[in-house]
DNA sequence: AAGCAGGTCAACCGCTGTCTA
DNA sequence: TTAGACAGCGGTTGACCTGCT
């Protein structure tokens, strides 16, 4: 079936509002309503689309919008909230009072995609970008012939190289098709989901979790050492949705230390972990150096998401923007305190988790 | 000062889902 | 059941801004 145009164009204005566009639209619609869109302009005496009309009192003119830039637990929200629903943009505006899904979604696109874009880190999957590799061959070369390890076959993918960190993505991968209950129970045992675990209802699938998985009972894994199982859990999403085959090779290996049991899995794939995150080839780079996340601690390196926040950022609202006010700004010592808990993915206490069932 | 490149964001486009006659 | 009307959504565009050379 096809759609009518929502309007006839014909002499209609596009474009960027005029203050009295916007005074037209605001003062009819809190005199009469919104009403019907596609009459709408014609009552208010405005030369526009409804659909335009619509998308400017709902982005822009509503009274509730909140301006300017975005507050730090509002980007951990959004954070969360996309690891959860994807691209759902006006699923996360509701979950953000006096945001607009179009705000969210370019403030999506222009500051944090690229910033876990240079981080190493999927924007899609939230997990580290093991998708760009070639995963068979790297997985048969490393698990069970390290002498066909060189140079030419990992083409810089080495430090993503982890044969425990795969063998626990395998491990879970089975774990999760024969009883996703049973790794449930699993990772609860095993104090991998955090301390406010009671927060996530028990009706969520693994791969929904959204635990700061903090493995304390392991000295070989410090507290200050924040592991993604979100990751891991979103790794067994990507191998099952982008890496077709991947699951059948992981199982046909014949390496004799597949029968390890998951919680030595778990406890050397969470030793070894950090050194696998660090994806910028370039040293001088300084989301890798300076304010890497890769940090060196004891001689080893270990993982924060500390540097997935960028450098401060400007005031995103054009000053000669009719509609657009600013809001004060943090400093940048207020960046970087509340930066270290991003990707945490805590579940604020407004968050309902129910609401995403 | 001028030109260029990259970033930002308001607005548009095209599609889908829902409602109703 | 079907088709039209409409609202809403996500992706994309392009004008504008800023910083660098």
């Amino acid at each position: 079936m096809g759609r009518a145009p929502c309007c006839d164009k014909t002499g209609l204005k596009k474009g960027p509002w005029t203050p009295e566009e916007d005074l037209k639209l605001t003062n009819y619609i809190q005199s009469h309503g919104p009403g019907n869109w596609r009459t709408l302009p014609k009552n208010a005496g405005l030369e526009r689309c409804g659909k335009s009309c619509r998308l400017r009192w709902a982005n822009y003119l509503r009274p509730d919008i909140k301006r300017g830039r975005f507050s730090f637990e509002e980007e951990e929200t959004i954070i969360q909230l996309h690891s959860i629903l994807g691209n759902k943009w006006s699923a996360i505006a509701a979950r953000l009072p006096g945001r607009t899904d179009n705000e969210i979604k370019n403030y999506w696109n222009t500051h944090i995609r690229k910033r876990l874009l240079r981080n190493g880190i999927d924007p899609v999957t939230h997990a580290p970008r093991l998708d760009m590799l070639d995963l068979s061959s790297i997985l048969t070369s490393t698990l069970c012939n390290q002498s066909l390890l060189n140079a030419s076959n990992l083409l810089g993918a080495q430090p993503l190289l982890n044969p425990q960190l795969l063998r626990l993505a395998n491990t879970l991968l089975s774990l999760k098709q024969e009883n996703p209950d049973i790794l449930v129970q699993y990772l609860h045992k095993n104090q991998l989901s955090n301390s406010q675990q009671h927060l996530v209802p028990s009706s969520l699938q693994p791969s929904q979790l959204q635990v700061q998985s903090t493995i304390q009972n392991d000295s070989t894994c410090t507290t200050s050492t924040p592991i993604p199982s979100t990751w891991a859990l979103n790794q067994i999403e990507l191998m099952q949705n982008n890496a077709t085959g991947i699951s059948s090779n992981m199982k046909s290996f014949s390496c004799p230390d597949t029968q390890e049991t998951l919680t030595s899995t778990l406890t050397n794939a969470c030793a070894s972990l950090p050194k696998y995150v660090h994806c910028s080839p370039n040293p001088t780079d300084p989301f890798t150096s300076e304010n890497s996340n890769v940090q060196s601690i004891g001689g080893s390196q270990m993982f924060s998401f500390d540097s997935v926040r960028s450098t401060p950022i400007r005031s995103p609202s054009p000053l000669n923007s009719p509609s657009t006010f600013i809001n004060s700004s943090s400093s940048v010592d207020d960046e970087r305190e509340s930066f270290s808990s991003l990707l945490k993915f805590e579940i604020p206490d407004s968050l309902d988790i129910s609401d995403f069932m």
